[in-house]
DNA sequence: AGAGGCACTTACCCGGAAGTGAGTACCTCA
DNA sequence: TGAGGTACTCACTTCCGGGTAAGTGCCTCT
């Protein structure tokens, strides 16, 4: 499969960690997720100006193999999937936390732009 | 250069963050800078077995132009050059714990290998 | 004299992560 | 009727992080 392994050998618990959040959209996916608790795949495209629907797929299957998130298949007539976080999935993003602010810090020191996430609007 | 940016723009924190310890080595380089406090060129080669000269300096041109590492060079018969983490890369070492702490959890969780980092020998 | 340590630099190559773009089966709404 | 939404899959390409290997200038040890 396209799932390259992320089962170590790891130097560290870092390394480990670092694995699972790997990955353009997986920090973002978690944060949307953390936010509204539960999402479908075209909410979470939405949400994540700029991503492809192959990378996001891509993305929440490691991360469901990883058992970072759930997939709640509904077989209806327009066909809904709903994704939301495990509790590993709650407890990774809390442990993301402290890593954000000091992230927030340093977009503050270097003068970073941000990219803007606003529900309506498309970015550039 | 072969500096790839690493300025943004960002979507959040974690970005801002992820993209200052990505690469294969940062968190141990920033680990063993922590440990040791203050380390020789040298000396953080064989502590991060594995590691390509290339790489190992690669990485630290990056952080030190991110302002997380302090390279102080003596100008003597034998060079010596004494890397050591800055105030922002103590910050970012301790912003790393609650990762660190969540991927020892899933070690555990997944019974990952743990690479020897021992002096001695090589590992396989 | 030659081996070896120190702190690098340079050139080249490879694999995998990510992007692009199209196709699918079914349904709803104007 | 056809445009568009839903949740995907598949094939192709590009890019760049990281590995390999060699060279450099200077010194010390045997």
């Amino acid at each position: 499969m396209a799932t390259t392994a992320r089962r170590g050998p790891y130097f560290c618990g870092i390394d480990a960690a670092m694995d699972v959040v790997a990955g353009k959209w997986k920090p973002l996916i978690l944060w949307e997720l953390r936010h509204y608790g539960t999402r479908r795949f075209a909410e979470l495209r939405r949400g994540l100006p700029g991503v492809s629907e192959k990378m996001l797929i891509q993305h929440l299957r490691e991360m469901e193999e990883d058992g970072l998130v759930h997939r709640e298949v509904y077989r209806e007539v327009p066909p809904k999937v709903e994704y939301s976080l495990t509790e590993h999935g709650i407890s990774l993003d809390a442990a993301l936390t402290s890593l954000g602010e000091w992230g927030t810090d340093r977009m503050r020191r270097i003068g970073a732009e941000k990219v803007s996430v606003d529900v309506a609007g498309p970015v550039r």
